[in-house]
DNA sequence: ATCCCTGCAAACTGTTTGCAAGGCC
DNA sequence: GGCCTTGCAAACAGTTTGCAGGGAT
């Protein structure tokens, strides 16, 4: 199971060059069955953990950015100092906990569907994102 | 109409010295009809604008999160470098076009209730946000 | 008089940028 | 070789903090 040339095909193919950085952090966010949130901090971290070898931090925001430029992340809409990314790309929320911090992927059959009955003239919906804060019960 | 003394009362009933800058500021912010969506920045420089007299960048950082705390004004959940507030403290969910970059309320009736089907053990539901992004037709 | 608040500058954090050196095609 | 990418450090933006002086009670 060569992941490596999948990635090196994904990469190509939508046109940014399969360097050994790209390909760690590939393996890092895809290589996994459960949606990974993260900032691009904790992302640069685990890589040093993981691959006992530094990649710089400006070469983790060229990547995060290119890869969420093709679709491959999509960002978090949260109050924070920090900006997070999701491996999830499709069309989902999440619950954001208060008191841990920790965000959770809310699937579509978790939320009844949204409706906005409000229009603006000239203007059209791109998405709709729901954050809902949970707290610790007491 | 003599706003200020309102303001005094307010600043005063929830433990807050009603000191020159932090009355000038609830002026800003809450005499006026519609809600009014701002960073902190925005405000240092409208105020400086409105009352030729500079209130120190640190002092409108505190003030505005003094408000926060008491519940006077509410920070709105966005994907940005800027933290956002909002003078509109109901429950309450918001559209942010992204072509201009400007967010504008949905009041309840905009929006159909949103309903969260999944639970987690130990956990209540603190708040929902909803933040529809728009953007041109075109 | 006491304690709170303000203002300034310095510090901090997350993020971006400029540029030289290195790697991919 | 040419162009893209990396790495580092410096630059940046927004925000927070420490502390001395000023103001409210």
């Amino acid at each position: 199971m060569d992941n490596n040339s999948i990635f090196i095909e994904k990469l190509r193919s939508s046109g940014l060059r399969p360097t050994k950085q790209r390909l760690k952090i590939c393996k890092l966010l895809f290589q996994r069955k459960e949606t990974f949130h993260f900032t691009v901090g904790d992302l640069s971290k685990i890589l040093k953990h993981k691959f006992k070898e530094k990649i710089s931090l400006a070469t983790v925001y060229n990547t995060i950015h290119s890869f969420k430029k093709k679709g491959y992340l999509k960002e978090i809409a949260i109050n924070s100092d920090k900006t997070y990314f999701d491996t999830n790309t499709s069309d989902h929320h999440h619950f954001l906990d208060v008191t841990t911090n920790e965000l959770i992927d809310l699937d579509d059959k978790d939320v009844k569907k949204v409706s906005i009955i409000k229009k603006i003239p000239g203007k059209k919906i791109k998405s709709i994102e729901v954050l809902v804060k949970i707290e610790n019960n007491n």
